[in-house]
Order: structure tokens, then sequence, then C-alpha cells
DNA sequence: AACGTTCCCGTGAACGTTCACGAATTGCCG
DNA sequence: CGGCAATTCGTGAACGTTCACGGGAACGTT
């Protein structure tokens, strides 16, 4: 009935009020449940909308009164659960400030990462998110949209930038591994970037000052698939590896069934310890020390940024804009 | 030098042309990278405009070219990883369709759900999504907008659903653990709803099938410790039970940490078979075996549905809307 | 010199809604 | 009956952008 075959053009307030017999205000009066109108006409004219099943513009409404604010949050894998972890809070958080979040999920592109960089400046009023691409191409495609960096060390000025503090977490798992009587410890880094991620520095900064040489590093997929391969490797060339650590939890995974399938029992020969505190880790066999983070603080702490940003009204300090890192331990070491 | 400490209106293309010493057309030529413009200007204008800070509103945009469009998917709790899943496959389904996504995490709360659907109903240009309400409420609130429910039995024609269809799955699940010599099999059913899900019918009518009597069933919450203490009652109940269908792979999950803990081994002592197929069923020990959707599926056929709906080219019928669930056998049964 | 082209650029209109204001009607009281 | 307030409704303007059109300058052609 009010839907048409033929390619017609939208139906409007004016449509509306035309079918009703009043004026624009007087329908905009009674969507909007404002006062000022009779109670027999606002049937009238409530009627005559959903006969014609007018929907209002949301440009047109937007563009009057400003007050719906939307924002972009871009993530590299919403599969990943760190990343999930991550969106589940920043939609929290969002909700409660009452705005709408977009999302996109890059697909580990850099590719995918710059469309959608470029296609949501328009869009939104502020952007969230995990990126790879240098802040000289990020502040080029927003152009001076506030943006806040997850994960990522502060370089410039430019942007706001949550960062990890993992230092004192992983210093803390490594000195226990080092007290479980471990002494060659090895580690699972990512293979994403060229240099070696942050993580390992606190990793080399720990095994050195627990006064152990440098443990072997292999670099890992960020996948279980990448951890169990990882891992493979990595005990091929350093059978006398006794303990790893790993770049993230995810990695860690991997790295629990590859040491299964080459028999090695964990913790007892093989200890595990990951990084991130998934929920995940808790489900498997062992379950999975960790350096936890709350991924939960991240989220929020970001789109809190991105209010204080968009407000006006004092924005954290970067020496506020962190979350660290404290060791859990559960039974993979 | 762009941002205002005093709380000032915001920079219109009028701002940027009066800088440049042009019009507001010959702005927009430049931003757009519309032709006739001359190189020069062309420079000048985008120099002011960066000075100034501007970015166009993307309400005036949108009122005058209406291409972009965006669509609200609505999930109950985007931590369980079945909705996880099927939101990055929505996520994927969008881009490929250049639309945007809004995402809206109800918190599993009927409450929010009807807040969020009010909200979103002058947000987007479609609904996909996972609603507990009654349709008469979902149509109250949308107002003609096209809505896509997932998993959902099709009750009424006005609004187009995705229908799992695991009744031959749940069969050959069934056929297999008899085949296998169990004879007493339960079920963990949901908590959620006050009626047993279809799931639990589909579960009792192959029991029947196999020649089975009736076996006992226990509701269980949406969560991994919600099958654990499920599956600690049923067998306490019923300690005869050699084998359990769950509602879905996370109770499943928990099923299997509680037989651990009871001194049942999986599959021996106890088989256990989920649905979902969720890629975390691999990840726990013994994996999980279980009646597999396919959740990518699920996500792509929704939004190809809106996107149907939307352009108003012949939408999927019903009896196409389906996403088919299969027996995959792992370990745990 | 008149005329057609090409290249730039600007002006009115339109998109669909809400806001600020004013006008018409009704009711009430003196 | 006059006047004042309350109630109900309508009209111009504004939000910020793009589209359709038209105009002027520069250049070449006949």
């Amino acid at each position: 009935m009010a839907s048409s075959g033929t390619e017609s053009r939208r139906v409007t307030i004016h449509d509306v009020a035309r079918s009703a017999g009043v004026s624009r205000q007087t329908v905009s009066r009674a969507l909007n449940n404002k006062g000022e109108i009779h109670g027999s006409t606002k049937q009238r004219v409530l009627d005559a909308a959903l006969a014609l099943g007018y929907r209002p513009s949301r440009f047109a409404r937007g563009l009057v009164r400003q007050d719906t604010i939307s924002v972009g949050l871009v993530i590299p894998d919403l599969l990943n659960p760190f990343f999930t972890e991550v969106a589940a809070a920043a939609l929290e958080a969002a909700r409660a400030h009452g705005w709408h979040v977009l999302v996109y999920d890059t697909a580990d592109s850099a590719e995918e990462e710059r469309g959608t960089l470029q296609v949501i400046a328009s869009q939104v009023d502020a952007v969230v998110g995990y990126f790879s691409r240098s802040e000289d191409e990020i502040e080029k495609l927003t152009r001076g949209l506030p943006v806040v960096l997850i994960d990522r060390e502060r370089r410039s000025d430019r942007f706001s930038a949550i960062r990890i503090d993992g230092e004192a977490g992983v210093q803390a798992a490594i000195t226990h591994l080092v007290e479980k009587g471990h002494r060659r410890i090895g580690m699972l880094d990512h293979a994403g970037r060229a240099e070696p991620s942050v993580r390992h520095a606190w990793f080399a900064a720990a095994t050195a000052a627990c006064g152990l040489d440098e443990g072997p590093v292999c670099r890992a997929d960020q996948s279980v698939e990448g951890g169990e391969s990882a891992l493979e490797t990595l005990l091929a060339e350093h059978p006398d590896v006794t303990a790893v650590f790993t770049f993230n939890d995810i990695i860690a995974i991997g790295a629990l069934r590859a040491a299964r399938r080459l028999g090695r029992s964990v913790p007892r020969d093989l200890a595990v310890i990951g990084f991130d505190g998934l929920r995940l880790g808790t489900l498997v066999e062992p379950p999975l020390s960790t350096v936890a983070l709350d991924t939960r603080g991240l989220g929020a702490l970001a789109v809190e940024q991105a209010a204080r940003l968009l407000t006006g009204s004092g924005p954290l300090t970067p020496d506020e804009l962190v979350v660290r890192a404290e060791l859990r331990l559960r039974e993979s070491g």
C-alpha cells in the first residue's frame, strides 16, 4: 500500500501536510511530540504519515538540529577477539554518551584502511581506532577531525593515542619464569611490521634485567595457525628453549596447540605466557597465563578521549591515556 | 591555529569562499575534484580550507546528493562469538555495497533493544539484526523501514527473516550418537525465553525418530558458566545420560569444562555436540563436534536482502532466506 | 570585425527539516 | 460587549551543500 512500484520521489513532510490538510510545522509538532497542537489534528497527522509511509530525512533533520553525534571505529579484524573486546567496550561507552558508532573492519589491509579513512572523514564527527599507516597519511586523510589512536606510541602531538604500557607486566612475567627455573626463554613476536614490536623490546629488557642471554625470537602471524608454526620453527632451531613469551594470546594459543602436538607438556616441558588477557585464554587447556590488559578500559578510554576532544572540555593528557598490563597467572606458565 | 577556544559557529563553505576570494561553487569544485577550475585557484581554495579547518557538513551534503546509505546492525551481545562472526560477515557484505554500518549492542536487554530501535529508525536506511521483541512492537518502532530479522521464525510477512534450518543437521547428530551406542541423550537448552527453543523441537523430533524416549532437558544461560552449571544439574538429576546436545557452542564448551571437572572423560564417558560451528570450538579440548552453521552466509544473506529491499529489486523469497546446518564431527562426540 | 569555442567562474534554486515569530480563534472576566 | 490571555496553527527564514544554468574573458577562425 505504502510502497511504490515506480521509482517515485521521496515522501516529504510537505506531502503529509497536504494529505492531512495542515502545514509543515503542524506535522513537525505532531511527530516530535511538541505541544501547541490539538489532539484530534495530531491524530489526523499521525494517520496521514503512517498511510503515506513517511519517514523524516535524517539529513534534513541533522542539518537544522545539530545534536546527533557519530563516531567511526576502525579496527583491523573484528574476528580477532582482542579487537572484539575493544569494540564492545567502545560501543558501550558510546552508548553512554548517546552516540552512534560506525564500525569499519579494514581486514588487516593498509589499502582498505586508506579507503576507509577517506570515506569516514566525511561521515563522522570523530575517529577512534587502530591504524597502521603513518601519522602524516592519517593527518592528510582526516583533516582536522578528532582522532584517537589505540595502541600506538605517541610520536607527534597531532593525535591522541592510547598507549599500552606492558613494561612492568612483562618484567613480572619473565621474573616469574626465571624463578621457576627457566633460563632459556624465547619469544614469538608478530610478523606484521618490519621492525620488532615494542613488546619485544620489553621482553628483551626484562630478560636482560634478569641476567639472561637474549632469547631467540620467531615471527608469527596474528592467528592460531601462525602461533603454531612459529613455535615449531622456534623449537626446531632452539630445542633448549623451555619457556616462551608471545606477542599476544592468539599466538600463545597456537603455541599451546603446537606444544601438545610436539608432545611437550605445558607447563612442565614448556611454559607459555601470552599477552592481552583475553577471556578466550580461560577456555583453552591448560588455561593461559598472560600479561593481561584491561581491554574494556582501552575501548572506553579511547571513546572518552574522543568525547573530550569533541566537546572541547580539557582532553586527557598523554600520561592519563595509558592502559597498564599486569601478570595474570593461570596454568600455562 | 585552526581550533578555537571560544564556542564559535561552524566553518562553512562560505567562509572558505570568502577567505579564498571565490564563490561557494568554486570551493565545491576544488574540494570534490570536479573540473572547470583553474589549477592555481584550486590550490588557493585548498589552502584556505586547510587553514580554516573546514570540513563539509555530512548532513548538508547528504541532503542534496542522496547517495550514502547506512544500515543499522543490532545484536544482543558482540562478545558472544556467534554474533561476532555474523557481524563481521555483515560488515564485509556492507562494505562490498559501499554502505556504512552502525552497530548497536543491546546487551541482551529488551529495554535497550527498544531504545535502540527507537533511535535507529531515524538514523539508517535499513535495519538488520537479531531481535527478541514482538513483530508488532518492531513494526511500531521502525515504521516502514526495511527490516531483516536474523534467526527468527517467520510469523508474518511484514518482515524478511533469515531462518536457520537445523532440522536435518540435528537429526544427523542424534543419529550419529545413537549409532555410537548412546541411548540416553540429554539437551542443554537456552534459558532466554519462556518457551523451549526451536532447536529443542528439532532435538525432540530427532530422538523420537530414532525410537528413543524423550531425553531430559536443562535450561542454561548463554555463557560458558551457564553451560557448566546446567550440565552439572542435568547429570545430577539424570546420571544415566551419556550424551548431550546443546543449544549452542558456548553452552557446549561450558559442558566440556564441567565434564572435565566431574571426572567424565569426553567423549568416552560423555559425548557432547554443540550447535553453531564456531571457530572457537576448534580451540578447546577436545575439539567440539557441532551442528555447524554458515555464520558468514548468515550475515551476508541478511545484508543482501536488505540491499534488495532498499533498491526495490526483487527481494529474496522466504525459502531462499534459509541457512542450513550440517553436522561437523570433531572429537567431542 | 564578427563569431564560435573553450575555459573559468558565479548566481539562483533546491534538498527536507526545524526555529522564531506572528496571526487567528476561542474562552473568560470585568 | 470590550479586552486580554491561552490555545492552536501557519509563514518566512535558516541550516550547508550541490545542481543547473548562465555569463564573461581569452583565443582562434573565417
